[in-house]
DNA sequence: CCAGAACGCAAGCAAGCGCTTGCATCGAAC
DNA sequence: GTTCGATGCAAGCGCTTGCTTGCGTTCTGG
C-alpha cells in the first residue's frame, strides 16, 4: 500500500471520528505512519484529501434484490439486512457528512447518490410485487418503500442514542420492518388475499 | 434581554451553523454583542455555554394526540405535521448534535429524551385506536409507529440532500406518511373493514 | 554512474484557538 | 457619597492550525 493509500485510509477513518474540523493534518499524518509534508506533496490541501477520502469510500455493500419476486419476504429481508449492516458500519462517517455539509458542499454528494440508487432497486422491486398481486389496488408504493428506507436509515443513526424508539430487540427489527412494510402495500403474509409461500407471522424474533 | 441570554441564543445559532468545533468564543460574543470576557465571565467555558445552550431550546411544539381518537386520519396529520415542522426548524442543530454527540456526550441526551417522549404519545395514540378497532389483530403496533416516526425524522433530515427518495411535493408527504402508517396497522379508510369519518384515499395533495 | 523523482526531517510562519489578567467605567445600593 | 458588582477593553499567554521552505536521504531508470 503506498502514501496515498495510507493516508484516504486514515483520512477516512479519523473524519469519522472527529469530522471535518478535527481531522487535522498532523493527525491523519501520524495514523498514516506518513509524514505530514507528503500528505500536502500527494493532495494539495486536506479540504482535497478528505473529499478524496470520502468519495473513495464503497457507499453500499453487494447486496441487490432479484428482478422477479419469488420469496418476498426472504428477498426484502436480505436486503433490509445488508442495507442496514451497511448504513450501521458507515453511522459514523454518515453523522459527520451531514453535519459538515452546509460548509463542505462537495463532500455528500457521493454518499447521497449510492443511497438513492439503492432507494430505485427497492422501488422497482415493490412496484413488481404488488404487479404480482391482482387483489392490491390502493396502495402507495413509493411512500411504503421511503417509509422502509427512512426505517432502516433512522435505526442505524438513532438506535444508540435513543433506543426506545426501535423495536426491540435490535436483530428482530428488520424483519418487523419488513412485515409491516408489506402489510402497509397490502401483500402481507397474514393478510386476507392469499399470499406466497409466506412464514408465520412474526419469525425468529428470538426473547423479548 | 440580558447578557446570558444574549449569549445563549448567539451560541445556540452559531452552533447549529458550524457545530461545536466551528463555534468559537470570539464569534459567539461578537454575534452576542458581548465582550468575550463577559463569556467566560458567566458561563466559565466554552463547553458549558454550548451545553446550556442547547439544553434549554425547547425541543418541540406545542402539538399532542387526545386521549380518544376520534378523528384518527385528521388528528395523526396534525400531530405529525406539528412533528414534521419543529424537526425541519431543528434540522441543522439536530445534525450538528448527532455528529458531535461521540466527543461531547453531555449534550445530546435532552434532545433525544424530548424525541422519546414524543413517541411514546403516538405509541399510547395507536394503541388506543387499534383497540378501538375490533377487527384488527395482527398488527404491529410498535413497530409502525416507530416506521411514521423515523419516515418523519428521515424526511426533515435527508429530504434537501436526496429529495428523491422522499415522496413528491413535500407539502403532500405527511399525509401519505399518515395514510400508509393507518393502512400498515389494518385501520386504513380504504380498508375493507369499516372506518372513521375518513376521507378520500389521498385527500388534498395537490398537482404531483 | 548519475539525473531525477519520491520521501523524511527540522523548522517555521501567520493565524486562530480557549482562556486569563489588569484596569477603567458605570449604575445601583447602602 | 461611597462601595460594589457587572461589564468593556487591551493585551497577552501557551498552544494548535494549515501550510511552506530548505535540505539531506534513498531508490530507480537510462
Amino acid at each position: 500500500m503506498d502514501n496515498r493509500e495510507k493516508l484516504l485510509h486514515a483520512a477516512g477513518r479519523i473524519y469519522a471520528e472527529v469530522g471535518f474540523r478535527g481531522a487535522t493534518t498532523r493527525r491523519i499524518a501520524d495514523e498514516a505512519g506518513v509524514n505530514e509534508v507528503t500528505l500536502f506533496r500527494l493532495f494539495g490541501s486536506k479540504s482535497q484529501l478528505i473529499a478524496e477520502a470520502i468519495n473513495c469510500q464503497d457507499p453500499m455493500g453487494a447486496v441487490s434484490l432479484p428482478r422477479i419476486p419469488v420469496d418476498p419476504w426472504r428477498e426484502l429481508n436480505d436486503w433490509c439486512a445488508g442495507h442496514a449492516t451497511a448504513l450501521r458500519e458507515m453511522r459514523a462517517t454518515i453523522r459527520k457528512t451531514m453535519a459538515d455539509l452546509e460548509e463542505h458542499p462537495d463532500m455528500g454528494p457521493h454518499l447521497c447518490r449510492g443511497q438513492t440508487v439503492h432507494f430505485n432497486e427497492l422501488v422497482a422491486y415493490a412496484q413488481r410485487l404488488v404487479a404480482l398481486h391482482p387483489s392490491v389496488r390502493d396502495a402507495d408504493v413509493a411512500t411504503s418503500c421511503s417509509m422502509l428506507f427512512s426505517a432502516l436509515f433512522g435505526d442505524a443513526m438513532g438506535r444508540d442514542i435513543m433506543p426506545m424508539v426501535y423495536p426491540q430487540p435490535e436483530e428482530g427489527a428488520t424483519a418487523r420492518y419488513v412485515e409491516t412494510f408489506l402489510r402497509s402495500i397490502g401483500v402481507a403474509p397474514s393478510s386476507a388475499s392469499g399470499a406466497w409461500s409466506a412464514t408465520s407471522s412474526l419469525p425468529a424474533v428470538g426473547p423479548a
